[in-house]
DNA sequence: CCTTCGCTAGAACGCTCTCTCTAGAGAGAC
DNA sequence: GTCTCTCTAGAGAGAGCGTTCTAGCGAAGG
């Protein structure tokens, strides 16, 4: 693999565990075995340019995990939920690491770097985008499914991080539980969200 | 209002807007007004002993706005529905800021500071405590308030993050619909979770 | 062969960090 | 008064930060 790319993914890794304050070029530099003056060679923008790229390359990643998991899954609800378990047991497998790098840096950097708030804006923008158009495949209509993929990646994020606190895979159970049960009840009986 | 009380409501302020890392110690100095000598001969931990006594102040302080936004409401979804949009507006309000120090901090301390971390756990931990027994007040059985607390608390904390990434109210709108969707399905035609 | 150029390599700079240390102000006990 | 003790006050140490800089390696082109 070369340097760029490796430096990129040491990067994400980084960002993923201890967020970006608490990243160090230097860190980096030993993360990725890249000398210190390639790191400046290949992103002229130093440390904030490296991070950039490196949420944008796990963005893009993680939300073709969308279609991945739920394809399998004929009801929506049912592969919701089973998603949310498996992320849970990922995580718990994995040493309870936050497995989204966009989520531990965006809370720490929105008011002190605007220019990787908004790269973190944009990643997110673009999972709503995608994620919106794949709930609309599958039989969902465009606004719901807005408001759903919404409400999927706040559970998400949310359940990484009381996961991460707690040590714990009941926030994921729980929020597992509950979109399915949110989509669930969109299918039902009443269709208010439709109209 | 003594010196002691102006260092943590500083920290907490600063962890809620930037994180812990970000965080130094000459930032407190100057937002808590108190001399470096100060803060260290109240807290001979020095920063990480701030930040623990930070959390604990606004993680308790927090919990008790759960009666104060769902008593007013005799329909518990609605309630949620009704503090979901009200949390979103105050934090566009505000300018973006998360509101919510425990959050903002327990991602990217998670794996590098393992006693902040532990705090953040307890903080967590008191939450799910006193929601679920707040939720088994409002009528739900014990087993199913401990898993509607943690879908609100990880569904609130993720809004927060979206929301502050994408500059938006929809991510509290969206999870408010969901977890008032989730609620009513409680305790409507089916009683899956009661058993 | 030699030149060119993308890239590696890491020393060094100026700055900021957390924390320690010494000095003294001010209130209360006697 | 004066002794005591809590707390204020901020300069300074030592380490680490992000970044810049110069030097040179090694493959491609002529």
């Amino acid at each position: 693999m070369d340097t760029e790319n490796r430096i990129v993914l040491a990067m994400a890794e980084l960002l993923r565990v201890q967020g970006y304050a608490a990243t160090g070029i230097n860190q980096l530099v030993r993360a990725a075995d890249a000398p210190t003056g390639s790191i400046y060679h290949h992103f002229k923008g130093g440390k904030r340019e490296v991070a950039a790229a490196a949420l944008r390359q796990t963005g893009a990643a993680y939300i073709q995990l969308l279609p991945l998991l739920l394809d399998p899954h004929e009801d929506l609800a049912t592969g919701i939920e089973a998603a949310f378990v498996a992320a849970g047991e990922q995580m718990r497998d994995t040493g309870w690491m936050n497995m989204c790098p966009v989520g531990t840096v965006t809370a720490e950097i929105a008011d002190t770097e605007p220019a990787l708030r908004e790269v973190a804006a944009e990643v997110m923008a673009s999972w709503v985008e995608q994620g919106s158009a794949y709930l609309v495949g599958r039989g969902l209509p465009e606004a719901t499914a807005r408001s759903v993929i919404h409400a999927l990646l706040g559970a998400l994020e949310g359940a990484f991080l009381l996961a991460r606190g707690l040590r714990s895979v009941e926030p994921f159970v729980a929020a597992g539980r509950a979109q399915a049960a949110y989509v669930t009840s969109l299918s039902g009986s009443s269709r208010q969200v439709l109209a």
